[in-house]
DNA sequence: TCTGTATATATGTCATACATATTACAATAA
DNA sequence: TTATTGTAATATGTATGACATATATACAGA
C-alpha cells in the first residue's frame, strides 16, 4: 500500500531569477516608486539579495522587457511608464496564438467597433465629418478591387482617429491581422443573397451627421453583418 | 545660425543584446518556428552569432518574459504560445500609467460593454439567463450599498461570461482598476436628476430575454450614461 | 562662453567554472 | 522478466571576476 501521496505538494519550483523578480516586484510597490525614481545599482540589489549580479540582470532584464524600468549607462536605472500595448503587439501573430484566442480576438474587434457609435458622436467635429466624406468620394470614384479595400480601411481609420482614443485606434491596428487571418478562414453562414440590405459607408456617415448614436449603432451592426453572422 | 540639426538622426544606439533579440526574431521568423519546436543550444547560438553566452540569455530572456520561448534544464528550450494577455496584466496600475491612457482605458471598457449586445443574443441560453435571474433577485433584497456593489459586478461579469469571450473576459477583467480609479476621479457633467430614465439590470434582462440586439444596446447604453457622460 | 581633456562611475559584455535538474540507460533486486 | 534504483551525460541556471563603454563631472585652456 502506498502513502496518501497526493498530500505531497511539489515544493517550491522557481528559480533563483524568479525569486529576485518577485522581491523586486514587491519592493517596487512597498517603497512606492513611481517614474522617473532612481533604482539601487545593480551590485548594491545584489548584494542586499545575496546574489549574484548576474541573476539580478536577468531579473531586471524582464522589467525592462515591460517598459517599467530604463537604464542606462553610468546614469543607472530609472522607473519608466510602460506602453500598455507594446508587448502585446509583438504576438499577434497567426502563427504563435491558438484558434480560440484567434476567434475571440476576431469578435473583440467587432464588438468594439459597434460599441464606437457613442463616444464619435461626443467627439466628431465638421472638419473629422467631411473627411469622411472624402474617403467616401474616392471610394465611389474607384472601381479597383485592391482600392476600394484600402479607402474601406481607411474609413474605419478614421471612425477610430474621431474617438480620439488612441489607445483603441492603436488596439484595433494591432487586431487587424488576426482579424484578416480569421475572417478568411471562416465560412458564412447565409446565402450571399442575405446581405442585401447592407448598410454602406455613406449610410454611417449620414446617421453621424444628422441621426442618433442609437441609429448609428443599428446601422454599424448592419455595415458589419457580413462578419457578425460568421460568428 | 544652427545646423539643421533635426536631421541629424542618432547613430545606431543598440546595445548587443538588442541585437541579438532582433536576429533572434528573425531567425524564428524566417525559419518558420511554430510552437512546440525545439531550439538550438545556448551555447550553439552564442558561437553562431559570435557573441557570449551571457549576452544570448539576456536576449533570450525578453522572449522568455514574452511568453514564446520557455526553457527548462537538459530539456533545453522550446517555442511556446504566448498569453496574450499575461504582460498587459502587469501594467495595469494606476501609478504606472499616465493619465491619457488612462482615460483611453476607461472609455474602452465602455465601449466593449455597448458593444457586447449583438454577441449576447447569439450566445444566451436559458440557463444563463436564469443566472442573471438570480443575481438580480439577490441585488433586490439587499440594502447593503457594498453588497449592491457586488451584485452589481456579478451582473456584468455574468454578461462576459455569457458572451462565451475569453477574452474579453479577462480583458475587462484586468481593466477594471484602471476603470474605478479613473471613475472615482471624474466629475459628472450633469445634474444628478438627469438619472431619472437610467436603465435597470432588470430592463437589461428583461431585453435580453424577449428584445432586440437593438433594444438591448439602447438600454446599455442608457444604463451606463451615468459612467458614458463622464467621458 | 565654449572646447577639449581627464577621471570616476554604473551599466554592458565576456570568459570560465560550477550547480542543478532532467534524461537515458545501465545495474540491481524482486 | 519486471520494476526500482543508481549513475553518467547534458543543457540550462548561477556565480565570479575582469574588462569595455558611455556618461557625468570637474577642470584646464583658448
Amino acid at each position: 500500500m502506498s502513502m496518501p501521496i497526493k498530500k505531497l505538494k511539489p515544493i517550491d519550483n522557481l528559480t533563483q531569477v524568479d525569486k529576485i523578480e518577485i522581491r523586486l516586484e514587491e519592493f517596487l510597490k512597498h517603497e512606492n516608486f513611481n517614474p522617473g525614481d532612481p533604482l539601487p545599482k545593480e551590485i548594491e540589489i545584489a548584494q542586499a539579495l545575496g546574489v549574484s549580479r548576474t541573476a539580478v540582470r536577468e531579473a531586471i532584464s524582464r522589467f525592462r522587457m515591460l517598459g517599467i524600468i530604463e537604464s542606462r549607462k553610468n546614469r543607472g536605472m530609472v522607473i519608466t511608464r510602460p506602453d500598455v500595448l507594446n508587448n502585446m503587439e509583438r504576438l499577434m501573430d497567426p502563427k504563435l496564438l491558438d484558434g480560440e484566442t484567434m476567434k475571440d480576438i476576431f469578435e473583440m474587434r467587432l464588438v468594439i467597433e459597434l460599441g464606437l457609435g457613442e463616444i464619435l458622436f461626443l467627439r466628431k467635429t465638421p472638419e473629422s465629418l467631411s473627411k469622411l466624406e472624402e474617403i467616401i468620394e474616392k471610394e465611389d470614384k474607384t472601381t479597383n478591387r485592391i482600392d476600394r479595400l484600402k479607402y474601406d480601411i481607411e474609413f474605419h481609420s478614421m471612425l477610430y482617429q474621431i474617438s480620439g482614443n488612441n489607445t483603441i485606434m492603436r488596439f484595433q491596428k494591432m487586431l487587424m491581422p488576426i482579424f484578416d487571418y480569421v475572417d478568411s478562414g471562416l465560412k458564412s453562414r447565409q446565402k450571399p443573397n442575405s446581405e442585401n440590405k447592407r448598410a454602406t459607408h455613406r449610410d454611417l456617415l449620414e446617421e453621424l451627421k444628422h441621426g442618433t448614436p442609437s441609429g448609428f449603432r443599428n446601422q454599424m451592426q448592419s455595415h458589419l453583418w457580413y462578419f457578425i453572422e460568421k460568428i
